[in-house]
DNA sequence: TAGCGAGTCAATCGACTGACTTAATACAAG
DNA sequence: CTTGTATTAAGTCAGTCGATTGACTCGCTA
């Protein structure tokens, strides 16, 4: 798509195959948000991304699995970049407020140096729908030492609470977080927003609404 | 699956009819939401649904939007029936806590007399993820009266918040609903959850989040 | 500069898709 | 009991799928 080149002012074969990849990064991640996973082919991958070649996803990433993982991994990195250091910033604080930024505000500013459009937020809802594919998802992201951290910190401030409702909130968390933001770039794609900052005006939102959840009052219910 | 068949203790041809289309409709309920809507052909679903005959979704549900159409209705009619007995209880109270359980506990009742398994709340976050079926959804939704009248008492719980804020934390509080829901649904279907009662522990973990997201304090922006 | 190998491409395979047509079946009305 | 019709079964059709194949291009290295 651009940059680099070799440094010889030559396209260079590497150069070629390394465009060739994301080429049919970028494309899958837009027809699968668009469409959802199971309705996309390779075929139409391959076409889309001006390959002749059908086979590309197969010679390039294995398959569909290495392609998606790919696709992850390369999104993975950019947000476990940023989250070290909002995590550095927020030190060993004890305001619930300092960890759920740490959570929600990488997410949000890697969506924004995407620009607009950007797929990347329903790319990862689709994969969170496909059960295999969560788990692998879900893995990728816990590999992460920013992310563990984070989730430590915000447990830190919730101790108090039974540990059955905390991993309930916890996934009522990681699911606002995932949707909202799928929502807000789908919004952001067809004009339908806000233009500038709003990236960072949804994170504060979000966190707003996080807090105020994991925060909120425990009913206590005579039957488990 | 049973029941019914007529009052006079034989199958007639309208019994088979019925049976045939709430068959295909079970089927493909219970198919969609382990697999996805693109995932499934018209035929897996016949076939699966002990169908012969691999047309029977577009004789019975002139096509595939027309079956899962069906399977909408059929599930919304219930929800809305129970809420209206929770709406009649909730009256004209001014306690938020109330009108968010008029929005929960019709849900999750629905769902607890599915008995388990059941596929319902993973079959509407199939739809919700589809563009064009989301909106044949919502529209569904909102036809209900019971439902126009719960959220509007729950607007006047919320009325000093600013209104851009008011409709993110309902799309928000919806999100919540629909995958906490189908989250669960999951776990009790592969039985690992807690036995009895589950359902309603849930409506009040739900109720309990949804009604601290939506009071949460809103951090003003200096910067829209 | 010759040739090796990575990368690309067109063609092909059996399997599957939805839409459609035709034949068999079984019930309801007459 | 017969006739008509609603329902089901079975088969046909062109189109698309993923995977594989062998031939081709082209840059790198010896």
């Amino acid at each position: 798509m651009s940059g680099g080149h070799g440094g010889h002012g030559r396209t260079t074969r590497a150069d070629r195959v390394t465009d060739t990849r994301e080429a049919i990064m970028s494309t899958a991640e837009r027809l699968f948000a668009e469409h959802g996973l199971s309705a996309v082919s390779n075929r139409q991958i391959c076409e889309a991304a001006g390959q002749g070649n059908v086979a590309a996803v197969s010679y390039h990433f294995t398959g569909r699995a290495g392609l998606i993982r790919a696709i992850l991994l390369k999104h993975g990195e950019q947000i476990d970049l940023i989250r070290g250091r909002h995590l550095a910033e927020a030190g060993d604080s004890d305001d619930i407020r300092d960890w759920v930024g740490c959570l929600v505000r990488p997410v949000a500013e890697h969506l924004a140096s995407l620009g607009i459009p950007s797929w990347q937020a329903r790319f990862g809802v689709q994969v969170m729908n496909d059960p295999l594919l969560r788990a692998i998802s879900i893995d990728e992201a816990l590999v992460r030492t920013s992310l563990r951290r984070t989730l430590e910190g915000l447990r830190h401030c919730v101790e108090d609470m039974p540990v059955g409702v905390r991993a309930e909130r916890a996934d009522m968390a990681r699911q606002l977080i995932t949707h909202t933001c799928a929502e807000r770039e789908h919004a952001l794609a067809r004009g339908a927003a806000p233009p500038r900052s709003s990236w960072a005006r949804t994170a504060g939102a979000l966190t707003d609404a996080i807090v105020g959840m994991l925060t909120a009052p425990v009913t206590p219910r005579t039957a488990l």
